[in-house]
DNA sequence: AATCCATTGATTTTCCACAATATATTTTTC
DNA sequence: GAAAAATATATTGTGGAAAATCAATGGATT
């Protein structure tokens, strides 16, 4: 007889989600690469035209990215990409930084040593990659790092809040704190609250790594506000070779 | 030469807000009340039978609860009010309880002395109407310093966060821990991160916090997950006087 | 009896066209 | 030149219709 069984009916649809989950994933991803830069006005009809949708779907996307704070509607006016404040960034940041000591202290009462080791490999890997100069590579290293230590705490909850977060600051945070001097002392912060960690010392830890991520908070600001422009040893992460 | 204007200057927020707003706000307050309980299907027409709009603005609402985390959408199968596990409510009020714990902390280094005696004064008021057992007007005051609280830490971002925690954690949170005993303990929880405040000691009141409102979400979580079931002390906020 | 399969029915999801409303811009009028 | 009116642009809301999807049904097959 054939051979095929359908025995697991898997579904193949034609579209793998709704048209309104696809145009918020994009948009979201237009906004946060700074593609639709903050202020820019979001018209209906354009959008619809951009991605072939109509205007239901395109709609619900639209409240979706309001929620997220990503747009800001204006009754009867329009949408547009929403502008953060210096002031807001600083707040922003205080809260994912206290969310990241708490998520550590967490994960350090919850992890495994096996967790505990990749955590370690995790972090070496990326002081290798700063040696190297490799700062795309080291940048992302970074980023998964705090990622890593916030799934480690077990808590679902806290990982959606923290990645709720993350999203909406991205977007600045990419402007800013790419100064050569900021960089190596991100890398002596990570260094200082990995060894508390091995130390097992929950404490300290935790207070380094919400003062790590609360300078970077306070430097992202500064940098928001027009304080800090480009000096000159300002680096970028778009001129670099990528390999 | 042409004046800066802004293009966007803000409106008074007088004007009749948007229909997908008055739903929105309409069964957030129904599902909360428990007046739409978990698992019950939304039937689009229905709804817009009942809020007597058309299924655009119901539509929008329905993706604004989704992302509150108050309804989830099966696809093309219907939206449903969320049910909320055992396991989810402890995730929730371990981030309530941090949250809470470093919203204490920054206010504690933010607050004026007219703070702090305005938040005594709440306190003592609440004490008096546990003395004179007015049962729901002790669990609003309880309710009000905790949000007071929160504000006091001069985060918006944080007070957002919190309220967005509260209002998916306030449906089940009226179920449970309404036993006399449990009541005198939150009272004594109370008191003794009240007397650390006056006593400057950040580290001990946040810590008071923070197990209180941990304390709080495991009973929850244990009425939730059925481990405790209406016991002979168990009170009610709706058979008791209103005045 | 159990499994498969096509049909059916209900509901969601999407599209579309139109009306109503509000705001921005331009033109007219004084 | 300034105020008022007219026009244009875009949002907001409505509701009918089509397409898509899944659950349920019931008959046919094994």
């Amino acid at each position: 007889m054939e051979t095929v069984r359908p025995t697991l009916p898997i579904k193949r649809p034609l579209r793998r989600r709704s048209l309104h989950a696809e145009a918020v994933e994009t948009l979201r991803e237009m906004i946060i690469a700074g593609e639709l830069a903050p202020g820019v006005r979001l018209i209906e009809a354009e959008l619809c035209e951009l991605f072939h949708i109509s205007r239901t779907p395109l709609r619900e996307a639209l409240r979706v990215l309001e929620v997220e704070g990503l747009v800001d509607f204006y009754p009867n006016r329009g949408v547009v990409v929403s502008t953060i404040s210096a002031e807001e960034v600083v707040q922003q940041f205080e809260v994912l930084a206290n969310l990241e000591r708490v998520a550590l202290e967490l994960a350090m009462a919850r992890m495994s040593p096996a967790d505990l080791a990749r955590l370690n490999r995790m972090h070496d890997r990326m002081i290798d990659l700063y040696e190297a100069k490799q700062r795309r590579e080291c940048f992302q290293k970074d980023f998964d790092i705090h990622n890593r230590i916030v799934a480690l705490s077990g808590n679902p909850v806290l990982r959606d809040m923290h990645a709720g977060l993350m999203t909406r600051s991205r977007r600045v945070r990419y402007f800013a704190l790419h100064s050569k001097s900021r960089w190596s002392e991100a890398m002596s912060e990570h260094q200082a609250f990995m060894q508390a960690v091995n130390d097992k010392d929950v404490q300290r830890a935790s207070m380094l790594m919400r003062d790590h991520v609360l300078r970077t908070g306070f430097l992202v600001g500064e940098f928001v506000s027009g304080r800090i422009d480009a000096s000159p040893d300002m680096l970028s992460l778009a001129d670099q070779d990528n390999d």
